[in-house]
RNA sequence: GGAUUUGUAGCUCAGUUAGCUAGAGCACAUGCCUGAUAAGCAUGAGGUCAGUGGUGCAAUUCCGCUCAAAUCCA
């Protein structure tokens, strides 16, 4: 501001004078200052700035290699991004390396995709080269992932992220399986999965399609071996049998028993001399279906009274055990399962509960093996026929037909699939107590919302055994060998270690790439015959143990676990959260993380889920492409995460309005801070006026309210403080008062000096708070800030300012909350009165009160008129008043043109014929050579 | 079918141990200002607290059921 004689009585107010613009133009400039960010490593820049501070270590759980980042990612990188930065600007040292998770089936089958458009068959290429089309795939998609993570504002090692392809951690991933081994974990068992015996290959859920199929239907009588009386006393001494349902007759060989619910109703039925039992609600169809002319319920009972009674089977000399499960409906059959361990999904469940072997005569080709009687190397579809027959001539087949359902079928040779119990390596949850302990170490780790704790421990408790065998190509391979002379498997720590090492070296390609003879340690023999030929196993590991031992990479890279915090969308329950528990409680005996927080599932405007199909999909780089990071940001800081969230256009909008609102108070803060030196030019508090003083103490309580809840990771409770804040207290109540003496004192008189020292505290202090959303921003407003001399190059360089108690003034915030009461009041009585909104300055406002108030109201008797914005104000005592009474009516005087007040002194002063006194004397105290 | 959740104004959120007429910001309407200007100020109108039954003197709050939605599992 110039001190040179004012041409017009214009340029000596003082307007808001900074080239900070009102518009963001977000989506060009944050690219520029991103570049920025990068080349001069602003990461690495913070972390250094941090040296030798306590580490504040959030783990990044890796996302999949595979395409697109879609809401979800993106929410979760921004939400740890404020979680980075804010406890990073609490002074804490905070790494953070971002991770990818390569291998596993999607990624192949994309890769397969991409060889059946070049017209070339898996089968014709070799395993390496498969996994070296999906290594490149990963790697392409790793890079742009990077690019769109980065984009967001998010800051971390973007060139050296942790890959679960990387050598090294295909080497610890195999290490890990080591150490599960060294444990006593491990096991090779059998578990039923989709078949195709045309392929002779096991199929993953995403190959199998479901297609129209006819199978024979039959109700098949199971004789009861059981006292009938145990189960009621009516049936003493009767022929007692249960009634199965069934679509796939050929897995009746594999029969070990029948599953009932425990909560259903059953009966007993009467129907020419024999009895039957059946769920009572399936009574009248099944009736219809077999054909009986008067069944007669002779007893009814829960289904809990059937546990663990035998009954026996119809053609082979066995018994088949009465299990109670969950998976019992009623939507068809009889409410007596078949249940065939070998053979089915829940069969096996229930069967492992129940201590049940999972018995599989059916081979790789679908055919019965020679030991089974009577079907013994028929293929079983085929056997489905003579089954049949069988159970008619033993007379107990109540009823066969034609059955039409959707049935799974192979999704390369479209035949149907068998579900068959092959061998699979586990690791057990109960031989190393890894339940128990989890269980255990689950009531310790803090949960964010509270109930995860509850989810997460019901989950252990009824969790089964993991099974970590994939009959694929693109992971880490199961190191194990088999004798090929008698067939033992050998599997063992240090044959693992062995293989890891040269996994480090050469990645876990060398499995593929090396003769066996290469892999194995020198004079390993087999634990049997002792033969040294041996043959590769080649079932790959779970992509989930991959992702359960990434808490190693943060070892390998020097910090300490557990680590902070995990921070992943609520699926990763059953997802990254439980395999890296299991995976560090039997390596290390503890949790990987002290606090896990999950986020709900981004969701549309009407809380549906976003689908390709309903068109409803909101990608994010599209917003950043309309709107910018910070408005993503900014919205990602708006809501609860903990629950579900919906993100629309009209959602964005609001955001943006509330982004214009932050932004535009920050462009008038600067612009009143033209001329002001904050190393020369600062008021002490102390002396501040005493409105500015309010003004810096408000802004305290600020840093306490927005600290506690970057404490707490609840950032909409700091974006709601942050927003209110520039709306209640800066902008409508703060800034609006602040323009007279803004605009109109002297530029470096006292009064203006005061104001700007406490806005240069309260902008300061805003920017810092709000760095950790609007990282964009508010380092573009910390760049147009006036420096003191030793500021951060980067907002994001600085800490959050502490809750200074010498800048806050606790009585005066009483007595200013009770002068804004007033205020509103007198805002009321002024829209009545017709001078409503900015023409408060046309009136004139009279108080009537009494006692106490008036002699408080007397006080500020003088600051009034500027409180309320009015060229005038008086405080009049009426000891008849009940209540404050507030009278309107036009000012008295003249307006003055230069600070639009109404005065009885306009024009006073000769030389200024329109102006008012006190103007006068600013304009001769500001421009002395007027 | 099971585990874990959610439902308060058009939008995003508060609402403490059950206790005054259920609050805030934004949006909206109306008016003002034109010295924050694709800004600013003021006032106002918006709610069957998803529905329903129960326990309390009292329920948005506690309990049951129903409806709708989400995640994981089956």
């Amino acid at each position: 501001m110039s001190t040179q004689a004012p041409s017009d009585l214009k340029s000596t107010v003082n307007l808001p004078d900074n080239s900070f613009p009102q518009k963001g133009n977000l989506v060009q400039a944050e690219p520029a200052r991103l570049q920025k960010w990068l080349s001069n490593n602003l990461y690495q820049q913070i972390r250094n700035a941090r040296a030798g501070k306590t580490i504040y270590n959030l783990h990044d759980g890796p996302p999949y290699a595979n395409g697109k980042i879609h809401m979800g990612t993106a929410l979760n990188k921004i939400l740890k991004d404020f979680v980075v930065k804010s406890r990073s600007m609490m002074g804490y040292d905070t790494p953070y390396i971002p991770g990818y998770d390569c291998h596993g089936l999607p990624i192949e089958k994309k890769v397969e995709e991409e060889l059946e458009k070049a017209k070339l068959k898996k089968q014709d290429l070799s395993a390496l080269e498969i996994r070296k089309r999906c290594r490149t795939f990963a790697e392409r998609h790793i890079a742009d992932m990077n690019n769109d993570f980065s984009r967001l504002g998010v800051l971390g090692e973007w060139e050296n992220p942790y890959q679960t392809m990387s050598y090294q951690y295909e080497a610890d991933t195999l290490r890990a399986l080591g150490n599960f081994i060294r444990q006593g974990s491990v096991y090779r068992g059998f578990k039923p999965v989709h078949w195709c015996t045309n392929c002779q290959t096991a199929l993953a859920e995403a190959e199998v399609t479901r297609k129209k199929h006819t199978s024979p239907s039959v109700y098949v009588n199971f004789p009861l071996k059981s006292d009938p009386s145990q189960i009621d006393a009516q049936l003493a001494g009767k022929k007692v049998s249960v009634i199965i349902w069934t679509t796939t007759p050929w897995t009746l060989p594999a029969n070990l028993g029948i599953s009932f619910s425990a909560s259903f109703d059953y009966s007993a039925v009467e129907v020419e001399g024999e009895v039957y039992i059946i769920a009572s609600e399936m009574l009248k169809i099944v009736s219809e279906k077999i054909g009986w002319q008067d069944p007669k319920v002779i007893a009814q009972f829960k289904g809990a009274k059937l546990d663990r009674l035998l009954a026996q089977h119809p053609f082979i000399d066995r018994e088949s055990l009465f299990m109670l499960g969950d998976h019992v409906t009623l939507e068809a059959g009889t409410g007596c399962v078949h249940t065939a361990p070998g053979h089915g999904h829940d069969d096996y469940i229930i069967g492992k509960q129940y201590g049940l072997e999972v018995y599989c005569p059916v081979d790789s080709r679908g055919k019965f093996k020679s030991d089974v009687e009577r079907f013994g190397e028929k293929q079983v579809f085929a056997a489905n026929k003579e089954i049949i027959e069988l159970l008619k001539e033993l007379n107990v087949l109540l009823k066969h037909e034609d059955y039409e359902h959707e049935y799974p079928h192979c999704w390369r040779c479209s035949k149907p699939v068998i579900f068959r119990a092959t061998p699979q390596w586990f690791i057990s949850m109960d031989k190393t107590d890894l339940r128990g302990r989890a269980l255990k170490a689950i009531r310790e780790i803090k949960w964010k919302p509270t109930w995860g704790d509850e989810r997460m421990h019901n989950m252990f408790a009824d969790r089964i055994d993991w099974c970590i065998s994939r009959q694929r190509t693109w992971g880490v391979p199961i190191a194990a060998l088999y004798c090929k002379d008698c067939d033992t498997e050998l599997i063992s720590a240090d044959l693992i270690d062995h293989v890891a090492d040269i996994f480090e070296k050469e990645s876990a390609d060398a499995w593929y790439a090396r003769p066996v003879e290469e892999l194995v340690p020198a004079g390993t023999k087999c634990s049997n015959c002792e033969s040294t030929n041996f043959r590769k196993e080649m079932d790959i590991m779970d992509v989930w143990l991959d992702s359960g031992v990434s808490w190693m990479t943060m070892e390998r890279r020097g910090y300490q676990v557990p680590v902070d915090l995990y921070l992943e969308g609520s699926d990763q329950y059953r997802g990254w959260f439980n395999s890296s528990l299991v995976c560090c409680l039997e390596m290390k005996g503890f949790s990987p993380y002290k606090t896990c927080i999950t986020h709900g599932y981004v969701l549309d405007k009407e809380k549906e889920k976003m689908s390709k199909s309903v068109g409803n999909v909101m990608e994010p780089g599209k917003i950043m492409q309309q709107h910018g990071a910070d408005i993503l940001r900014l919205w990602a800081s708006s809501i609860d995460y903990t629950e579900d969230m919906s993100i629309s256009d009209e959602i964005l909008k609001r955001v943006s309005e509330s982004y214009r609102k932050i932004r535009n108070t920050a462009k008038y803060a600067l612009g009143n801070l033209a001329g002001f030196s904050p190393a020369t030019d600062t008021v002490p508090f102390k002396d501040m006026m005493e409105i500015d003083r309010w003004a810096v103490s408000v802004s305290q309580e600020l840093i306490k309210k927005v600290h506690k809840a970057y404490e707490e990771y609840e950032f909409h409770l700091a974006y709601r403080e942050i927003l209110g804040f520039c709306s209640l207290e800066l902008s409508s109540l703060y800034f609006d008062i602040l323009k007279d003496r803004l605009y109109t004192y002297p530029p470096r008189s006292f009064e203006r000096r005061s104001a700007q020292s406490a806005i240069y505290i309260i902008i300061k202090t805003l920017t810092l708070l709000s760095a950790p959303i609007t990282a964009f921003t508010a380092d573009e407003i910390w760049d147009f800030l006036p420096k003191e001399g030793n500021e951060a190059s980067s907002v994001h360089i600085a800490e959050f300012p502490s809750y200074d108690s010498s800048l806050v003034e606790d009585d005066l915030l009483t007595r200013w909350e009770r002068l804004f009461t007033v205020r509103d009041r007198v805002k009321k009585a002024l829209e009545e009165g017709g001078f409503g909104g900015g023409s408060s300055l046309k009136a004139k406002v009279s108080l009537y009160t009494k006692g106490e108030e008036l002699e408080f109201l007397q006080g500020y008797q003088s600051q009034l008129h500027f409180i309320f914005i009015t060229s005038q104000t008086e405080v009049i005592a009426d000891e008849s008043a009940t209540e404050l009474q507030v009278k309107v009516q036009a000012a008295n005087g003249q307006k003055c043109e230069r600070c639009w007040h109404f005065t009885d002194n306009t024009g006073a002063d000769p030389r200024y014929p329109t102006v008012c006194s006190r103007c006068a004397n600013n304009i001769i105290a500001g421009w002395p050579n007027q």
